[in-house]
DNA sequence: AACGACAGGTTAAACGTTTAACCGTCCTTG
DNA sequence: CAAGGACGGTTAAACGTTTAACCTGTCGTT
């Protein structure tokens, strides 16, 4: 090498394998100043067998959930050493499958899924943690979607709210299923569900759920997201009606805006940032020790209050105490 | 291998460089099959010295703008055939640096970079094209600034505003800046401007700002930014404004709640998708003509009108016709 | 019948690392 | 003073590809 010095010896002394004098060590490093030289990490990747590169594969960027999420798993996974692979699946299960095997290829590390659709039956060659859903056989982040469910159920209640609508979300996704039974089970017997219409998670609600809206026979619509919260506040201004003092809701999800709209969603907040390190800390736990136990891990979930769900100060119907 | 036949006809069939007798290609396309063989990038990449990857750098993956940019660079990336290397610099310059070098390490291709400053010197050992910002010796794409600024101007003169109120962005940047001097001489000489303050680009609005929001001496506010036309309507709320009753108000970007705010912003569209196809298009055509020379794209932005921004219906303060 | 061309296949070198095995020197030590 | 470690460095093999060079039948031409 241009440092007078063989190869391995650079090599060494780049990553400390073995001791080297002193002077060698200013040699080298200064002929690799000098130089610009570069480890190149495919040759490394290559000789050793270790690759320091991590997949991601998620549904669709644009949904307002996953940049918080990547933005996490992209600046944990780089402080542990390793490189993120971004793949969006485009809502397609095919495009999915598709990015799965070229991150094989890639010879990642391992993976972080999001897997567009539940349920599929796959054996890929490294190591995978999937967030938010849950696929048998891999690692699994979650957030407490039925803790989610309850803390919405018991505010309502604690809010004086008797007769609740509710939008519940597209009934095969296990989340919103597991926000609605645990929702259904804490105002169970202190509550009425006036009525639940299950909606696809958009601000535009069927013609059905607006003509509804209009005439609210409940104080409160718990919605399946806050995309259709926003719905929901829409229908309600077009029909005059006031939130929250002629009607409460509560969406899910604390989307970035959620904020911004009048007025501001009280919804609840999945703790984004924390799946995210946990999911690349659980892969790397994994990828150290194949053989470790699966591990699942759910975590908490925020209630975040704002000005969409208030007490309910003229008793609605006041019938009996 | 395991087809009873040499590597480097196996190689040879699975790139269609040399012709093979049927009965051979079968042999090997089975045995692949049985095997679940995938050909090793890194070696590839090694060998061939063509890296089939490409990387991404932005300044912060939950700024709103990116998103949409992200996905499109990503399909488009992968569609010809890369694989995307995302990098968040949360802000951080020198975060950023890192992002670059580790870039170089992995020997991408090219690079996709959104600056999180404006000036830098470097040399890289891969070809870069900058979007939205320009940087010296390198492909640009970006959108067309000071069209939108000059979109905004005659739309308001449009609707018969004749005194303005200008909430301009951080005058260092340069895409701002072209907004603001392009928007400038569009009402030149139409209109006055009553006031102009630079904020940065937030809801949260410097007391000052609100203050003088109180008692608008203008009928119409153009922001530097979405998120700052935000912070106004939220100011006109508690000011007891209606907008666009008493106020008009016109944004900047269109993010995605731009029409879930009340009322709906006004605002100037990027084309997010156009810019991040084009960039790596523009990537794609570097990496194969190193030589090529210089490419500067501006791509055209549109006016979206939504119902912040409505016409003076009771003449300001009908002075002469 | 002899030869050349060609199609279809193999061998081996090379890409840039890491790492095990090896080899001098010098220092210590019995 | 001879022997034996440490210590610091070098050599060479290997990782999984691609590709140039090479080999070997087969076939068509004269």
């Amino acid at each position: 090498m241009a440092a007078g010095v063989s190869i391995a010896t650079v090599s060494n002394v780049v990553n400390g394998t073995k001791p080297a004098t002193p002077a060698v060590q200013r040699r080298v490093l200064s002929a690799i100043e000098r130089l610009g030289y570069l480890p190149d990490l495919h040759a490394r990747t290559l000789r050793t067998g270790a690759s320091r590169s991590l997949g991601l594969v998620v549904p669709d960027l644009t949904n307002p959930y996953f940049p918080a999420l990547v933005q996490a798993i992209e600046t944990t996974a780089r402080d542990l050493g390793f490189v993120l692979i971004v793949m969006d699946a485009g809502n397609d299960a095919e495009r999915e499958t598709e990015a799965l095997a070229l991150l094989a290829s890639y010879r990642v590390a391992g993976v972080v899924w999001v897997p567009v659709e539940h349920e599929r039956s796959l054996d890929w060659p490294y190591p995978i943690v999937t967030v938010d859903r849950t696929v048998p056989g891999c690692d699994t982040v979650v957030a407490d979607h039925g803790q989610g469910g309850a803390l919405i159920g018991r505010h309502a209640l604690a809010l004086g709210h008797r007769r609740i609508g509710l939008l519940s979300g597209p009934r095969a996704l296990p989340s919103a299923a597991d926000r609605r039974s645990a929702f259904l089970d804490a105002v169970a017997g202190h509550a009425e569900i006036a009525w639940e219409l299950p909606v696809p998670f958009s601000s535009d609600l069927p013609r059905e759920v607006v003509a509804r809206l209009a005439e609210p026979d409940c104080s409160l619509v718990v919605c399946a997201n806050d995309a259709v919260a926003v719905g929901v506040l829409r229908a309600a201004r077009d029909a005059g009606l006031r939130v929250p003092d002629d009607l409460s809701v509560i969406g899910f999800d604390d989307v970035p805006w959620a904020d911004f709209v009048e007025p501001g969603l009280t919804t609840v907040r999945q703790p984004l940032a924390a799946l995210g390190r946990n999911a690349v800390s659980t892969l790397h736990a994994r990828i150290a020790d194949p053989g470790r136990p699966l591990h699942h891990e759910t975590l908490p979930v925020t209630l975040v209050e704002r000005r969409s769900a208030m007490p309910v100060t003229p008793p609605p119907t006041g019938v009996r105490p």
